[in-house]
DNA sequence: TCTGGGGTCCTAGGACCC
DNA sequence: TCTGGGGTCCTAGGACCC
């Protein structure tokens, strides 16, 4: 917690509904709904017309048909969120240098970045009613709450106070007392769960929680949620606002509005999902070691699994014949109703760091430790590298001299082969030696 | 015919290594 | 001749967020 009220949080008010309003003046001030309008969609934004009929997020669209028949049902129009989302993190950016979205629709904005003459509350106020006519000039009139306090947690909780189009500052010192008659879900990461646990241990507002001790609040919730909630409650709070987090999975995955039987047409909607998982990855210059299936069954009961594979792929006939392979070991007689694919421990051959730790420690004297750390992954879009050879022996990004490198994909193998000088930064080849 | 899709983080057990 | 801990990696599941 900091001494002034200096982290800024926003969260644009009804974000999909009011892009769709902006675009279609017909349904401005009509109750307008975006989400699954199959016959397992759920809501995801429901405009506050909507919302006065009792639709909320995450409620099923058959339940919102039946509490606000005459809405407008509509299917995301993703491009036109990503669009607008951006001119609004431009905006943001623009303001502070030190911006950390949490999705298209919220950021965290830190205001000691923001260089302002000082950070007493009228100041912060001033530049967050500023921040919010900049963000409705820059969407095309899209409003947004804001919510200004000494952390994250208190930030978060200050923009749920004036909802819509409002902004609250919570002044340095006052958070607790603000805090302690709320209820325990208003912390972010206490859902439906916890809450419930809590509430069966006389734990329901936040002075409750403050009242027992951490050592209760690990045994009753586990030790990284108990802690993180123990402080929480007391309005102790020092994560930092962090630009430019990475991704750490990639992953695509459909419900089925009748249950899937037939494993050759699962297989075929893998393969599907696989190709565009491995299409997203090479967009964004990413590839990842694991790959994993989800699989939902008739009756909600969810499965994963999941194999790591020795070297990271972007190539989406390799994560197929990984999901394919998975899929093998379940059994999904009774009916499939979801079905996704996704690609997890991540490397980034874009933007590694220029030389690596010295991995050789004490006790590694059987192998010569390795003089120079490759900056970059050998890479050709969409395939795997099968084998890495350098000198006497394997070799996987570091070593000194040449490597030589073979690729492959599904159908493409044995792929090129391929030779790269490993103290060249940028990894690029240097010869194309036949194949072996 | 209750219950999306894209993510993040945590836990717990087992393998494996020193 | 019975028995260590600590650390890391992997897998599966669950809670949670927007």
């Amino acid at each position: 917690m900091r001494a002034t009220a200096s982290v800024l949080h926003i969260d644009l008010d009804a974000f999909f509904a009011a892009v769709e309003q902006r675009d279609k003046p017909s349904l401005r001030g009509k109750p307008v709904i975006v989400g699954g309008v199959g016959g397992r969609g759920v809501v995801a934004t429901a405009s506050y017309e909507a919302r006065s009929y009792g639709v909320r997020s995450a409620m099923s669209t058959r339940e919102a048909r039946a509490r606000c028949p005459h809405a407008a049902f509509l299917t995301g129009r993703f491009h036109a969120y990503r669009e607008t989302s951006a001119k609004v993190m431009a905006v943001l950016r623009a303001a502070s240098p030190l911006v950390e979205p949490l999705s298209l629709d919220e950021a965290f904005v830190d205001l000691a970045q923001a260089g302002l003459p000082d950070l007493e509350v009228a100041t912060v106020v001033a530049f967050g009613e500023d921040l919010r006519r900049k963000v409705a000039e820059a969407s095309g009139g899209l409003t947004g709450t804001v919510g200004i306090g000494s952390s994250k947690f208190i930030a978060k909780v200050a923009s749920e106070l004036d909802k819509p189009d409002g902004l609250t500052v919570v002044p340095p010192g006052t958070e607790v007392a603000l805090l302690r008659p709320m209820r325990v879900s208003v912390i972010p990461g206490v859902g439906p769960a916890t809450a419930e646990r809590l509430r069966r241990a006389g734990i329901h507002t936040i002075a409750d929680l403050d009242a027992v001790g951490e050592n209760e609040l690990v045994r009753l919730l586990g030790r990284a949620q108990g802690h993180g909630l123990h402080l929480l409650a007391r309005a102790q709070d020092d994560r930092p606002v962090v630009a430019d987090r990475e991704a750490k999975s990639v992953s695509s995955e459909g419900t089925y509005d009748t249950d899937l039987t037939d494993r050759r047409l699962m297989e075929g909607l893998l393969a599907r999902q696989a190709a565009q998982v491995g299409q997203r990855l090479r967009k964004h210059g990413l590839s990842g070691r694991t790959v994993t299936i989800k699989v939902r069954l008739h009756d909600f009961t969810t499965l994963s699994r999941s194999t790591t594979l020795a070297g990271p792929t972007d190539s989406g006939p390799t994560i197929s014949r990984m999901a394919r392979m998975l899929l093998a070991d379940l059994d999904t007689s009774g009916g499939v109703r979801l079905l996704g694919v996704g690609v997890s421990g991540l490397a980034d051959w874009i933007q590694d760091d220029l030389f690596g730790e010295d991995t050789a420690t004490e006790d590694d004297d059987d192998v010569p430790p390795p003089q120079v750390e490759a900056t970059r992954r050998p890479y050709v879009p969409g395939m795997d590298v099968v084998h890495a050879q350098m000198g006497p022996g394997w070799v996987w990004g570091s070593g000194k001299g040449v490597v030589t490198v073979r690729f492959e994909t599904a159908e493409t193998s044995p792929g090129p082969v391929r030779s790269y000088s490993i103290e060249d930064p940028s990894l690029s080849p240097v010869e194309l030696p036949s194949d072996d």
